[in-house]
DNA sequence: CGTAGCTTTGATGTAGGTCAAGAAATGTGG
DNA sequence: CCACATTTCTTGACCTACATCAAAGCTACG
């Protein structure tokens, strides 16, 4: 009964939200899973949650808030790698390394699973299914550093900015949190900037820009799409390649 | 007896020697490995290994050669994302996603073992020790990837460029290629724009300077450190992040 | 209700792009 | 082994996208 009841509370998760679209998943890696996910942890602004160059981290999984992970490189600029949004795993990498290459830390208030490395190895050994589900959605992730990448390589900045928040808009609907009409974003231009390896000036500039071309408006922590269709012609976008046609293993 | 053949030519691919790094991989991993590994194929200049949109791909292990993986742009521009090396996963991302979001198209010869989904999946239930393995190796190459993503973003032509043939040679050594002093190197100024978010005619320049400097040289094919101390301090190359000391797991 | 963090805008500078064209390599068929 | 073609490298002249610097108007919250 309590089991259930887990079981049930953990499917309404967005994690479980998340991998259900890749895996059907049998009650028992539901069990295994809200193992995983017993552990929860709150993090204010201002406390990292991963710390660069620190060894024996946790991963997590996101349960409500932003957080973003970065670089930091001598000079004192960064580059921001990701954002992380309730669903998103975190800080993988710096488990199976056993030492972080990145930082992590709350934009807004965060709450969260931690996710132990004896944890994952337990669960992995367990239940096949639920390690080939973690892998995709790593794998998921990955399609958006690299789609990310080839916005900072080869799309002038309004692209690019468009780009970012439609695919930021898409990921969010996935979770249950934002329309096709827009969504809220507590994103400042000074993250946009790191984000995108702009200025801030220069975001505030594009922003100003597709707001104009009535393409997009963001304004007081809410981004609109004016005209989504126009937008995705614009920007380019792939409608689809963040969605799939239900689960792909049975 | 042939099993134990098959085991010890395995451990001898540049692939084994990657993943032992992580796991000690145990003589029925091994096993499970070699069936992965049976087979193989060969790619001649020109001919794609996955080509983006397309679905039911393969993925592959470099056995020998070099390869790239790219996006394509309307415009006709394009972004190399990463290249492939003897010992690389190849396309893990198009199978988790059943349809390929790259491409990746050989550089030179490239002779690669095809990976089908359904021996994956086999390999993963029968041994998560392996699945642990390759979820490491794929991390790996998404920090490679995100190392790069900071090149784009954050660092100028030179740093970037200085950076990127660093990380190159270390991966190279990984897997016994190149060595301190230097590698050799198939890509093109072309390949390297491409994949540097530059132009090919910024390219030529930025290793002109570099050569001028005496930092380092490629020409005819061959990367030459002329001061690997100084370029690693030039480019703030982190020196063993791609290092570490033995298995993380046993 | 003051102070610190955001946003907005203007003026000016520069890294890297584009265009063009010649010089080396590299390859190909006879 | 040589003519010819193709790709790759190299350099110069000019231009544009974005950075940097500076300063003023907002917001918000302690």
């Amino acid at each position: 009964m309590i089991d259930n009841t887990a079981a049930l509370s953990i499917l309404d998760s967005p994690f479980a939200k998340k991998l259900s679209a890749f895996v059907k998943l049998a009650p028992s890696d539901l069990t295994v899973m809200s193992d995983l996910y017993r552990r929860r942890r709150t993090f204010p602004i201002g406390m990292d949650m991963i710390h660069q160059g620190q060894a024996d981290q946790s991963a997590y999984v996101v349960a409500s808030g932003w957080a973003c992970s970065y670089k930091i490189l001598q000079g004192g600029t960064r580059q921001i790698v990701d954002f992380q949004i309730p669903g998103d795993f975190l800080g993988l990498r710096s488990v199976l390394f056993r030492t972080a290459d990145h930082n992590v830390e709350p934009i807004t208030l965060v709450q969260a699973s931690e996710v132990r490395q004896r944890d994952l190895l337990y669960a992995f050994a367990e239940t096949p299914r639920l390690a080939m589900a973690v892998l995709w959605a790593a794998s998921r992730d990955e399609a958006m550093v690299v789609e990310h990448l080839v916005d900072l390589g080869r799309r002038n900045a309004s692209e690019r900015m468009a780009h970012f928040l439609l695919e930021l808009g898409a990921r969010l609907r996935l979770v249950g949190l934002g329309e096709r009409s827009g969504y809220s974003c507590p994103l400042s231009q000074y993250l946009l900037a790191d984000a995108m390896g702009l200025s801030a000036v220069h975001v505030n500039r594009v922003l100003r820009e597709l707001r104009e071309e009535g393409l997009l408006t963001f304004q007081k922590g809410r981004v609109v799409f004016d005209d989504y269709d126009a937008l995705v012609e614009f920007a380019s976008f792939d409608r689809d390649y963040l969605d799939h046609e239900g689960p792909l293993l049975n």
